[in-house]
DNA sequence: TGATTAGGATAGAGCTACTATCCAACTCGT
DNA sequence: ACGAGTTGGATAGTAGCTCTATCCTAATCA
């Protein structure tokens, strides 16, 4: 397959792949002469994986060229879902700060969850994250806390069950991002469903 | 006060307000002379929400410009409230599509809740999402929509108590899209910690 | 043989959110 | 009264990002 064939079948533009192979986000073709590529189903199988993650998760260039490098230098699986998590939460950016806090509210959840009590980059942003919501005077009762760790909790065993069936690195970090990705989303659809619900209570029947 | 007090006072160069006078984020000031004008403390109220919707919430100018507009149009709360959803869930972009549709999950999430039955933005846009993830092969069980919708109820409840106290229009914009934006980064960090759990357990202990 | 394609390089476009500069009119402190 | 400073208004430039387009030579396939 040459590079024309590759853009017909993934719908993305012979020149953007060209931008992608000097990104170095797409591995060259095999060089067969001089001006000649061959191109694989792998090839299209990573294009796929860089437009779904830049058009579905939103990701920009250097993120996705950071995860697939990850993948690419055979990286453990789990160390490829944190990466994958870290661009997701957008916790490469904040400056990550102090390190491994501790907070009450997350070891809590942890221990009522029977999560393993390790630390990582979620519980150090889970924790910076709580600290914020109190700096900003948004409170987060224990009680809330608990619903949504528990959904959560549902959530993520059959997010991490889907992760185990893929046989390709790229089907790992697709299934991940977006799976984090779409559920994020239809939580914030809920949350503006159930708002508007009580909206509508409270102004136009509430006193 | 003048621009350069208003300036230092909020933080933002006199380069940026200038912008956001320009672009009509921000009403001019009550021009005392041809080149002298007055700013009050609402507009370093306004100024705040302008950086908070920008910083934290991560909406573009043209998303804080509708907004403000509905608010100074002496719009109904619930109308505002609504303006707030469309754009920090993104429903602003997607072509809308089919108008109100009904999909049996969403109905059940509602008749469970016991929510009013009145077609929304927010519905809409879960109905959408919802087939979205159909069509991605991303499962959603009846029993997890519960979880969330539970867990988002709660959370509704407490962020529209909050909305009925504030005393402007701008407090209102920013509790609310401050507040679902924070809602949901934490249900995302919350949804990262399960997620690197579940994994830990797969990965390391598993077989 | 001639239209097409590859790789490589480079330049430009289109968007967003500022940031900077210049100007003439005016005001304030001293 | 004077000089430093500020204002609104206009205009232009910057920076980052993601492409998109053009030009070139060499090689290929029909």
């Amino acid at each position: 397959m040459q590079l024309k064939e590759l853009s017909g079948r993934t719908g993305v533009s012979a020149a953007s792949i060209k931008y992608y192979l000097r990104e170095g986000l797409l591995p060259a073709g095999e060089t067969i002469h001089a001006t000649r590529a061959q191109y694989s189903a792998r090839h299209v199988e990573r294009l796929e994986l860089i437009q779904a993650l830049r058009r579905i998760v939103g990701l920009n260039i250097e993120q996705i060229r950071g995860l697939l490098k990850i993948a690419d230098d055979g990286a453990p699986r789990l160390a490829l879902l944190a990466a994958v998590q870290r661009v997701v939460l957008h916790l490469d950016t904040p400056a990550a700060g102090g390190g491994d806090v501790r907070a009450p509210a997350t070891d809590a959840v942890v221990r009522l969850r029977n999560w393993p009590d390790y630390p990582s980059d979620a519980r150090n942003a889970l924790n910076a994250h709580l600290e914020l919501m109190k700096s900003l005077n948004i409170p987060v009762s224990g009680e809330l806390l608990d619903n949504y760790s528990k959904a959560m909790d549902d959530v993520a065993e059959l997010d991490i069950a889907a992760t185990t069936a893929p046989d390709s690195d790229d089907q790992l970090i697709l299934t991940a991002a977006v799976g984090m990705h779409m559920h994020s989303q239809l939580l914030l659809k809920l949350l503006a469903l159930a708002q508007a619900s009580h909206a509508i209570r409270r102004y136009e029947q509430g006193p």
